[in-house]
DNA sequence: CACTCTTGAGAGCGGCGCTCTTGTCACGGT
DNA sequence: ACCGTGACAAGAGCGCCGCTCTCAAGAGTG
């Protein structure tokens, strides 16, 4: 591979560049399931067929859709939990949350793609689990140092295990307990934010900030934070 | 309408059950998404276009597959919590929340499709909103006549709004505050199941028996039983 | 019996994902 | 400078899909 690309390459990144960003749009406008490789390609005035070279099937292009949306909201909360002058573990995690919640709000669809119901026989792409990956981690990181839990009970042997698997994907220096319990509240920070954006809250908590920000204290309470 | 339906009000009623356990049998099989008004004509030896004499539409059809999807749960939960002889408050809550993990565990595409994200455009249809209440309503109906948590720290307007609201869904004689902590717990609970389901704990937690369990108990440790 | 209203079948519309073929043009080696 | 290779866009086409329309047959009712 040439340093200088030949103006084929060039052309073929801008390309696949292009449809990703329309297809992108079209994700954000109307969903995941109204996403269809032809009118990507009205969009871009190609043929549908012309399509296929850049992504061989509509699953591969909803696949790099996954992995944008995650490192999209990666981002974001990486960028909400850095450590600032006179932030407390406490701040950063609600702060990393409620990053999260925002980010939620303003791309449903892209939620949707990623933390809704698979699309179809839902792949396990490892691309994606280490994007899907880095938001918990990011919040798990905020804890790093912190002792046990008041309580360090045993763990049964599955938790344990559980939690070693995190350790070794990056949750550096966290005890196994405390592990457990961060996991604990990342599904329930899912659970939230799944259940506002998914309706689940209507008619009863339904304008949900109050009662987003009062289970992210709750959280932070139940982490010792 | 006459006390003995004609034959064909009874042939009516008969053919819209027997599409609709087709139709069920391909959500079970291949998920919402894969569910076409042809295919199910196609096991049921008719027309696709016949098909449209009992649901105008495949959304509505899947409306239909929703509804009997939450009365379904919900009577597995509903079973779980009920009054016992020698149970528990903490045990009926628990086991009602095991239960709705079984029944998601066995029912994954059904789940999908009533926890997931919304199919279309979603419709808050009022026949859905009403059967989707059952299972919360259940699990909060454990907590009738507890007093309010130790620290009943003055409620959010918000808060009090939506709690009032779930009482007067029919969640009886509870503590706006606790009634609050439960909804924090119910989302929770779906975050656990819709994780576990969806693939967000793979290479962590992934037989989540353990964790499940333990979040569950978490639960019933912050609601005070 | 005549009538109406319901039902099921068939053809058909436009859209979908995806494949195959065809003509064209950029690139790299000689 | 030229030519062969290979990437490319386009078009036609396949079998699906949801949904509509029309039509013939049959059940229900006076």
């Amino acid at each position: 591979m040439p340093a200088v690309p030949t103006a084929r390459e060039r052309a073929r990144r801008e390309l696949t560049a292009d449809i990703l960003t329309a297809a992108r749009r079209q994700l954000a406008g109307s969903g995941a399931a109204a996403l269809s490789v032809r009118a990507v390609a009205r969009e871009l005035g190609l043929a549908s067929s012309a399509l296929y070279r850049y992504f061989a099937t509509r699953d591969e292009l909803l696949t790099a859709l996954i992995v944008q949306a995650y490192d999209d909201v990666a981002d974001a909360v990486e960028a909400a939990v850095a450590p600032r002058r006179g932030a407390s573990r406490r701040t950063r995690f609600t702060g990393g949350c409620r990053a999260f919640r925002a980010w939620a709000l303003e791309h449903p669809h892209e939620y949707a793609l990623i933390h809704g119901s698979p699309v179809p026989g839902y792949r396990g792409d490892e691309q994606t689990t280490a994007a899907g990956a880095r938001v918990p981690l990011a919040l798990l990181s905020v804890l790093e140092g912190m002792g046990a839990p008041a309580a360090p009970s045993r763990l049964a042997p599955q938790l344990a295990e559980g939690a070693a698997r995190v350790a070794a994907a990056g949750g550096g220096e966290v005890p196994a307990a405390l592990v457990v319990t961060a996991a604990q509240c990342w599904t329930a920070l899912l659970g939230l934010v799944s259940s506002e954006l998914f309706g689940q809250l209507a008619n009863t908590f339904d304008p949900a900030d109050a009662f987003a920000d009062a289970t992210i204290e709750a959280l932070a309470d139940r982490l010792g934070l």
